[in-house]
DNA sequence: GTCTATATTAAGATAGAC
DNA sequence: GTCTATCTTAATATAGAC
C-alpha cells in the first residue's frame, strides 16, 4: 500500500553508488552539494541528514564502498581460485579480473576513483583510506602472483608494475582519449602478474 | 632610483611558476582565486588585470608553461644528441633526462600538472592543450627509441610504455606515499625504451 | 527520511582610484 | 600594473515543518 505522504528512502547502495559517480567525475573539490544533490535526486538537507560530516564524509563512504565493489567484481574473482588449482585455473582466474577490470573502469572511459579523490583535497582521514584502498588491492595481485610460483619481493614487484600501468593508462587515456593503451595492459595482465621472468 | 608609489610589475615567468604549483597540487576545481591571490601575492583584481579570461585563461598559460618548461628541463637532453651519435651517447641522453624528471617530479612527491588538471573541469580548449603536452612527450621519446633501432610501432609502444609507468608511479606515490616505484622507474627508463625486446 | 527556507561564507568577476 | 571596494552568484551548512 502506497503512501504518498511519505517519501521512502533512498536506500545505501543505490545513494552511494550516484554519489561515487560524482566524486569520480568532479574530484574532491570539483563535487559540490549541487552537483550531488542533481545526481542523487536529494535536497542538500537531506543529504546532511545521511552523512552530518558533510563533503569529507560522503567522499569516505565513497572510498569505502567502491572498495567493496572493487572487491566484489575484480578481486573476488582471484580469491576464488582453490589451493592447489592448475596454473590454467589461474591464468582464467586472472584473465576474467582483466574483464571486469574492464567493464569497472569502462574501457578506460573513466578515472579512477581514488585517483580522482587522491589529490590535495579533503582531510587526513580520506588520504588514509584511499591508501589503504590501493594496498588491498596491491595484496591481493601479489598473492597470485606468489601461487604462480614466484618469489615474494618479485611478486610485490609485478602486483605494483600491473596497478602503476593500469592507473597510467587511464590517465593517459583521459589526457588524449586513446584507450588502446589501457586495452593493452588488461591484455597482458595474465603475463605481467604469472609469467616466469624473461629477462 | 626606486619609486615607492609605482608597484612594479611581478614578470611572467615567476607569476606562472607560482601559479602552476597551485593548479598541480589542488587541480582546476581546487585551485580558488584566494588560493592563487595568497600564493602569488596579487590580488585578485591583478589577476583578472594579466588574464582577462580568468581562471581558465590562467590554466591554459601553466599548461603552455609548464610543456615549455619540461621541454627545456627533460625532453631537450633527448633531441641534443647528433644524428649518428653512439649507442653510449644516446644511453647517457636518457640516463639524463631520468635525473630531469626526477626534479622535475620532485622525486615523485609531486603529482604532474597535466594528471592534476585532466579531471573533468575546465573548458574544451584546457583538455586540447594537456592532450598535445601529453603526445608532443611522446614524440620526443618515441623518436629516441627509434634512434636505438626499434621500429616505428615498436618506438611508439615503448614510449608510451614509459609514459604510463611514470605516471602511473606518480598516482601510487601520491596514493600510497611510497615513492619506490616512482624511482624504479626512471631507473629502468634506458632500457624501456633503447632496450631490444627480450620478449 | 525528505522537504522548504534560510543563514553564512566563499566563489568568480568588475569598476575605478593610484 | 596593482590596489581597495563592490557586485553577483554559488558554496557549505542548519532549522524546523511534514
Amino acid at each position: 500500500m502506497k503512501q504518498p505522504g511519505k517519501p521512502r528512502k533512498l536506500e545505501d547502495p543505490e545513494l552511494l553508488r550516484r554519489l561515487s559517480l560524482v566524486f569520480r567525475d568532479y574530484g574532491y573539490e570539483g563535487t559540490s552539494l549541487s552537483r550531488i544533490s542533481e545526481a542523487t535526486g536529494l535536497e542538500r538537507a537531506s543529504l546532511y541528514h545521511r552523512f552530518p560530516g558533510g563533503k569529507e564524509e560522503m567522499a569516505q563512504a565513497v572510498v569505502r564502498y567502491v572498495g567493496e565493489l572493487f572487491h566484489h567484481e575484480v578481486l573476488a574473482a582471484l580469491l576464488d581460485v582453490k589451493r592447489g588449482a592448475s596454473a590454467q585455473a589461474l591464468r582464467g582466474a586472472v584473465e576474467t579480473a582483466a574483464r571486469q577490470l574492464g567493464i569497472f573502469y569502462e574501457d578506460g572511459g573513466r578515472p579512477c576513483v581514488l585517483d580522482s579523490l587522491s589529490l590535495q583535497a579533503g582531510g587526513d582521514g580520506l588520504q588514509a583510506l584511499v591508501g589503504e584502498s590501493y594496498r588491498a588491492w596491491q595484496r591481493v595481485f601479489a598473492s597470485v602472483s606468489m601461487r604462480a610460483g614466484l618469489s615474494g619481493s618479485e611478486s610485490q614487484a609485478r602486483a605494483r608494475q600491473a596497478i602503476m600501468a593500469i592507473h597510467g593508462s587511464l590517465v593517459l587515456a583521459r589526457a588524449t582519449g586513446n584507450r588502446g593503451p589501457f586495452r593493452e595492459v588488461l591484455a597482458k595482465l595474465p603475463e605481467t602478474l604469472l609469467a616466469a621472468k624473461a629477462d
